[in-house]
DNA sequence: CGACTTGTCTACCGACCGGTAGAGAGGCAT
DNA sequence: ATGCCTCTCTACCGGTCGGTAGACAAGTCG
């Protein structure tokens, strides 16, 4: 019996539940399985997290957290306006490319319901925030299109998002779906898509 | 025991199947649940339908017809080239309206992967193509920007299910999503973003 | 050494779920 | 009237799932 000790193993876990919860849903996900991806017993999982709901709010907080990271880091480089919504779509696709369960998981934890969607924004927060200023000042300074900020970045949201989870559908409508290549292809769409519907009106 | 006959009965299983699929997923939604919603037991609902699988077969043709038709419909009385766009994201709207969990179960089978989701798709397969028609004679006469057609309708699905699908998502950026105003907001807002999107670049 | 903590295990339980077997009630046609 | 077909029911089965109880091994600390 591998004793990898406690934290290890919790985050081994953590992220062998996020790539299940995303792929088959949280009911449609079992700790068997999980417990055994990771090679253990499913009671020694139980061990760290007590009930399957307690390893949900594990895994969202913990996506939360990935998320801002990534976020962050890519905002650090980034210089001028528009460098910084690229760089932002970029990070979040980087993160689907080696990680593809794991905007499934995001998008889990909102058809879950608000509870669970809170616990996962709630670390997110001060991100969210930032880029409502962001946009509002671009606004303001005439760079982007005029319309609510909050809506825009719900939109914009959902455009990344779908970009990144509804494979089948992109196979049904686009057809010939060669995974690696298709994910550049979206990541090139959706930042034109972007860039085009934050465009402001072409009369002045 | 009340004698609804079969046809009739058929179609209200299979539209309260749709609601509970919707909204608790394939996995998550049971056939004795759903039985019990209908007034009946569930070996009266496996007598339709012998599987789970065969009832969210039906379900998915079901879909299928039902938003086709709405479409149709919509198509039928636009006129101009923007009327149409316009025509079908509001006609898509108004059936989210009156039956929430229509999106959602679109979404899933989105989510259950491509087998399930072809079938679904088969039978908006003419819309599809005639969408892809419409795109690219648009681009051609540069009324609309220019790019992959296929590509476009894709991400012009994503921005259109996610507004209607991601209320928690909406709740947690916008805030107080008072249901009803909401939807027509995020219809409105859908509108001039693909609007937007669309549009060919300034400079000719 | 011996008590305690941490981590992993085997064994089991009750609930639920999808599906089977088969009885019976009412209408319809011969 | 009789036999068949359609529809609905009660009863039950095997499997899976989340969760409990508790044994046991390996440090750690007095």
């Amino acid at each position: 019996m591998p004793r990898t000790g406690g934290e290890r193993r919790r985050t081994t876990i953590i992220e062998e539940a996020i790539r299940q919860f995303g792929r088959d849903g949280f009911k449609g996900a079992s700790l068997e399985h999980i417990a055994q991806a990771v090679g253990v017993r499913k009671q020694t999982l139980l061990y760290y997290f007590p009930t399957k709901d307690a390893l949900l709010e594990a895994c969202l907080t913990a996506a939360g957290d990935r998320l801002a990271a990534d976020i962050g880091a890519a905002l650090a480089d980034a210089e001028t306006y528009w460098d910084k919504a690229e760089a932002v779509i970029h990070a979040v696709f980087r993160l689907a490319a080696d990680w593809p369960e794991f905007p499934m998981f995001v998008r889990e934890a909102g058809r879950l319901g608000p509870e669970a969607f809170d616990r996962f924004a709630a670390v997110i927060d001060p991100l969210r925030e930032r880029a409502i200023g962001f946009l509002q000042t671009g606004m303001d300074g005439g760079e982007i299109r005029k319309q609510d900020p909050a809506m825009l970045l719900f939109t914009l949201y959902t455009a990344v998002v779908g970009a990144l989870t509804e494979a089948s559908v992109l196979n049904a409508v686009v057809g010939n779906d060669e995974s690696r290549a298709s994910l550049k292809r979206r990541e090139i769409e959706t930042l034109a898509f972007v860039r085009a519907a934050m465009r402001p009106p072409a009369q002045e």
